[in-house]
DNA sequence: TTCTTGTCACCTAGGTGTTAATAT
DNA sequence: ATATTAACACCTAGGTGACAAGAA
């Protein structure tokens, strides 16, 4: 069993379309990826990894007019697909158990010749994110008879990559609730405590603290 | 077997008698205590960690007119001895052996009730870094029959605790030196090089470029 | 037009020795 | 006198969106 972390703040995003810049150097995701993850054997070995699926064969524009994502044809080609391996990987169940599991090392590029290891995506193309977790199975027991991984997808983060932000709402959301954009909040230093997002505010009661708490699940 | 790493600087330090900052908070090391591994079991699993022990039984006090340490009576009470483990720890011989091993997590405190789990001296007096590996026997296999862990003692990385740097030399090459501490340097922005020990240049050629590498070994 | 790139000011987070004030 | 503390300016390292310039 696995569950989304900060699955609030991803449904305000997925609500608005959610955005995800790519750059040539490779861009984190905001929101992070985080899971926690229940009913592993504590002992046993597993590997977690990430990769990004097309949602559709398609190329989308954003028409500033109507504020509205619209089909600009048939995709782009893709590069092979690449996967992110969490650096804590291969662990046993208790460890990836004991906290929240965070993807804060994964970046994204258009860089379709990108060298850094990082996944390489299609501006203008939408993908969903997906995890999989994998049983470890080193000591050669025959892994044909037995289910050795399991494949987690959240529909809430499902995103567009983006060279730069196109709906100015979802913009201002990542400038509410990402700790790294406070240069860009206009309200007052002493009501704008950390990660309130005043955009929203109302809607979801209890987020502005869980905001807060996102950005200290590193797995250390 | 075990190589320090950065025996070079050690050696500098080491010759103008090292000091080491304690704070309250805690304060990192500097050098930092680092070491490359050698002919371990790659497959079994082992637990690094260090401890401090007392050089001798004696308190000391600088001496700035003789630029000397000079004894100042017997030692202070010592606190309930601590251990750092390495945050790595346990992993298998080829996880420590793919790369240097740092201890940068480490920090030394002179606060006796300290609760943040870092290593507790007393000012003024002087210490023996020690590396012990660990040979982790979770199988239960009979532990006792086999030597189970090994001890490494480097005397140039001996250091005294100080809450203030004493002698000025120490002062000039962690200065020099140290990444964190170039807003100090007094040399030209443009020939002050990376690491450039400009105090002692000269006398060990080649350890410039091993300065500018020792930052970057961080286990991730 | 539409999209991409590189630079930038502004942040977070945390490691330095300095300095002045305070203990002891 | 000697030793400690706390605030501080100055760094490293790296994550933000804004913006102007460039490319398709």
């Amino acid at each position: 069993q696995v569950q989304l972390e900060m699955k609030p703040l991803w449904d305000e995003f997925h609500e608005l379309g959610t955005e995800m810049i790519v750059t040539k150097a490779g861009r984190r995701m905001f929101p992070t990826f985080q899971v926690r993850l229940f009913a592993m054997d504590p002992m046993e070995e597993y590997i977690l990894l990430m990769d990004f699926v097309p949602v559709d064969d398609k190329r989308y524009r954003y028409a500033f007019h109507t504020s509205n994502w619209v089909v600009a044809g048939k995709a782009d080609p893709n590069s092979p697909p690449r996967i992110h391996v969490h650096p804590d990987s291969p662990a046993p169940g208790a460890h990836w158990m004991k906290q929240v599991v965070s993807f804060d090392k994964l970046k994204l590029t258009n860089h379709q010749l990108d060298d850094n290891g990082h996944i390489i995506l299609n501006s203008m193309h939408r993908y969903q994110p997906r995890l999989h977790v994998i049983y470890n199975n080193p000591k050669g027991k025959d892994a044909s008879l037995t289910e050795n991984f399991k494949t987690f997808s959240f529909k809430e983060t499902q995103f567009t990559a983006v060279t730069a932000y196109q709906n100015h709402r979802i913009t201002q959301l990542k400038i509410a609730s990402n700790l790294f954009a406070k240069g860009f909040r206009d309200c007052d230093p002493e009501e704008c405590i950390a990660g309130n997002p005043s955009v929203t505010a109302g809607s979801n009661p209890g987020l502005s603290e869980a905001i807060a708490k996102h950005h200290q699940h590193r797995n250390l």
